[in-house]
Parts: C-alpha cells; sequence; structure tokens
DNA sequence: ATACTATTCAATGCAGCTATTGATTATAAG
DNA sequence: CTTATAATCAATAGCTGCATTGAATAGTAT
C-alpha cells in the first residue's frame, strides 16, 4: 500500500517549510522582508553577507514558497509570498521566546534590567497617543518608515539620535520600536535617550506585530 | 560593537526551533505527539523507525525545547512541551498547503476528486450532530480516541471499518475525522463508505485542529 | 553594438545532520 | 544479586546544506 509512501511525501512538503527556518541567516532575511520588499542588493548590504550568499538562500525560500519576487529593470525585489510567513515567524520566536532560557538571559543581561525593559503594550500605546501625552519615535531607516509606520510616530534613525536629542519634548514619555521584538535599534534609541534624561520605553513588540495586529498604519506616498 | 553579536545569536536560537521542524520524520513524530504523550518505543513503531533513531530525534526537539519528557518506571514519555508547538505546526502546513502547489496535487490525486472531497466545518458539525442527523466517525486508535475526542463521535479503527458497517445508519451522513488535515486515515474511511453506498465526507481538519479550536473535548478515563 | 550592473549559476571544500550499529545506563522483577 | 527491558550514548559512514569564488545571464544606458 502506498499510502505511506503518500505521508512520506507530505511530511516531506513540510519540512521543506521548516528548512526554510532553520537557518539563522534566512531567518534574518525573512525578517527583514517582513518590512518591506527588499532587492538582493539591499540585503546583502543589510545583513553583511556577499550578494551570491543572499541570492542563494532567497532561491532556498522560494523553492519553499515563503518569498516571490517581482522583477523591475535589473533589480529583482522580493517579498514574503503570504502574510502567513509572519504567523510563522511569530510562532518560531515565540516558542524561542518562552522556552529557550538562553534568549531571556541575553535580553536580560544585554542592557538593561528586565523590569526597567517591561515594553509598552500596543493598546495602551493608542490611548496615549490620543491623550497627546507621548512621543512615538521610530527608529528604522527612512525607507521603511515611508513604507508604513505607527500613525504620529517621528522617525529618526538611531544614527541621527544624538544630534535631535532637542526635538523631543522633556515632560513626554517617549515609546520607541522598531522591526520586530528582537530588533535592538529600539534597544538602544532607550538606552541613549535615558542616559540623556529622557523618560522612554520600548513598544511591544515591533511595527511587524502592529501591523499584524490590524491596527491603523500610515505611509508616505 | 557587540549588537550584530547579540543579533547573531538571538537568531541562532531562532534557527534552533526552526531545526525542529525540518526533518520530515521529526515532523511525523511532533505530529503523534500532538495527539498525545507517547514513549519512545511507541514513537518507533508508529512511525516504523529504529528506536535509537527516533530517541535521538527526541533529544533534538528536547534540545529545542519542543517537547519535555516525564519518565514513568522504565518508559519515558514525551509530550510537547508547549501548546505553542501545535500553532507552530499547523502554520508550517498552512504554508504548505496553500503553496506548495504539490501538496495540493498529492492531496487531489491520492483518492478522489477535489469537490468530493469538500470536508465539512467544524462549526456546521457542531449543529448537525445537534440535530441528530449525523454520526460522526473516529477512526483513530483507540488509545488515541481515549485521550479525547469529538462528543458523541463512535470509534471503529480503520482496520475494523469492514466488519462494522452494519453499526452505521443508512439515512445518517458519515462524518469522519482523524489526526489532521492530511491524516489519511479518513480519507481511506470515506473512500471505504461511500464504496458501500453509505454517504460520507470527512471533517475539516483533525482532532489537533478541533482541540486547538477550544471546541468541547470528550475523554475516557 | 558596447559597456555596465544586478542577479543567478556552477563548482568546490567544508561543516553539520542523519541513520546505523553496538555498547551502556537505569529501572523493575525474580 | 542476576536478569531483562526501555532508553540513551558513542562512533562511524554517507549525505545534504553552506559559504565562497568566479563565470554566465539579463536587462539598462550610452
Amino acid at each position: 500500500m502506498s499510502s505511506s509512501g503518500f505521508k512520506k511525501q507530505l511530511f516531506e512538503q513540510f519540512a521543506r517549510v521548516g528548512k526554510a527556518v532553520s537557518s539563522a541567516h534566512r531567518l534574518e532575511i525573512l525578517e527583514l522582508l517582513a518590512q518591506s520588499e527588499r532587492t538582493v542588493e539591499a540585503l546583502a548590504q543589510l545583513t553583511n553577507l556577499p550578494i551570491a550568499n543572499v541570492s542563494q538562500h532567497l532561491q532556498y525560500l522560494r523553492r519553499a514558497s515563503l518569498v516571490s519576487t517581482r522583477k523591475v529593470g535589473l533589480y529583482v525585489h522580493y517579498s514574503l509570498a503570504t502574510p502567513l510567513v509572519i504567523e510563522l515567524l511569530l510562532s518560531v520566536q515565540k516558542i524561542a521566546e518562552l522556552q529557550l532560557s538562553e534568549v531571556d538571559e541575553l535580553v536580560r543581561t544585554y542592557l538593561l534590567s528586565k523590569d526597567e525593559l517591561e515594553p509598552v503594550s500596543r493598546a495602551s500605546l493608542l490611548e496615549r497617543v490620543r491623550d497627546g501625552l507621548v512621543t512615538v519615535l521610530d527608529v528604522r531607516p527612512p525607507e521603511e518608515y515611508a513604507a508604513g509606520h505607527v500613525p504620529g510616530a517621528v522617525n529618526i534613525p538611531l544614527k541621527e539620535l544624538p544630534k535631535r536629542l532637542r526635538e523631543f519634548k522633556r515632560d513626554h514619555e517617549i515609546i520607541a520600536y522598531c522591526r520586530g521584538a528582537y530588533c535592538l535599534l529600539a534597544f538602544e534609541a532607550v538606552a541613549q535617550l535615558r542616559a540623556n534624561g529622557f523618560k522612554a520605553r520600548r513598544l511591544e513588540g515591533g511595527f511587524p506585530e502592529w501591523r499584524n495586529a490590524a491596527l491603523p498604519v500610515s505611509t508616505l506616498e
């Protein structure tokens, strides 16, 4: 009976999706794509990987149908093939976060003590923005900000932060966010702001989680 | 700056979870564990794999914290470490199902034409059970049935089905289910029942999806 | 056409995973 | 204490995936 052969093939298809998320580099690439579509070159720069290497990973991902391509002139723009991929990534991260003690360890020892890191929930952010009590800070690069951001957020990439501290109101709490729960930019922004006497916290999750929660999003056209 | 080192470590932790679901055999093991906890020996039998091999995979899964163990006498009982793993598996399967054309192909060519396969939704099953119009059939082995099943379902393992056809009411539609959307048992049961003149369909998904949807579950103590 | 550039392809060496085998440990029973 | 059994460990061989390099392809601009 070939029922077991059928079963085997099916699990091998599933494993193909699994293999797609089994490499640290591919996960990094996927997280970048979760922000917006990007070219091979852009991904290579952001990840500090050789272009051919990135291209290979992308094709691996395409074979597993996690990403799709769009060719514009010389450039090939890669993007997630379906929002289900974000779900998958969040699943993976949740398990890693919940289960692997090392992850917590890393977060805890990296910059600040755990209680200081306590992030602001998405729900409470919305209220407080409405009341005008907080400044929301998007520390991602301008092109990511342009592709979509939390309404009312100001965009100051991390590099420019030291020069632009005067733009913040002293009496506001500053809520920083970036690419995801484990994106470092927001951690560092909070640390810098606190070092300069501001009250600052991170937003729970990052922009992908925000969008995924079906909360309002602004874009620059 | 060691921020990139931190990032790298983080993605490597995530990748560990990804690697856990990157092998067809491990996925098969996980799906069996999604049913109920099992011993190494039981898993080896169900998967037709050598015991040492299964043991190795299980330890791989344990290192990634997807499964946990409980020792009872000589036996080590493995189970999923958290329900999040079910979410992860469903994510993987959804992507494979949605994106990989081969999966559809497999399902379509295996037994029946697609429209005949159209499954009954969980919501509509509940109603129709209440109205007494259908017979719900659980074709899994008795121990899985005992560990949890759809309320009102009768348990007839696939092997016994031919001998026990008289137990069904001719005027009822029979809704069969088993371990998951891609578990073969229910497909084959439906095929057999139809060959014998019964009206039969599969339930959407399988028992894990049912339980995951927070629908009522009966057990035998 | 020619030159240029983003991406992909092809080939290599290397590292890590997988399956298999046989030995070892831990627990239970006589 | 000895024996039997479930599970794990250890060592090996083979395969697959990964990174790297340099060449080839496809599209653009001159």
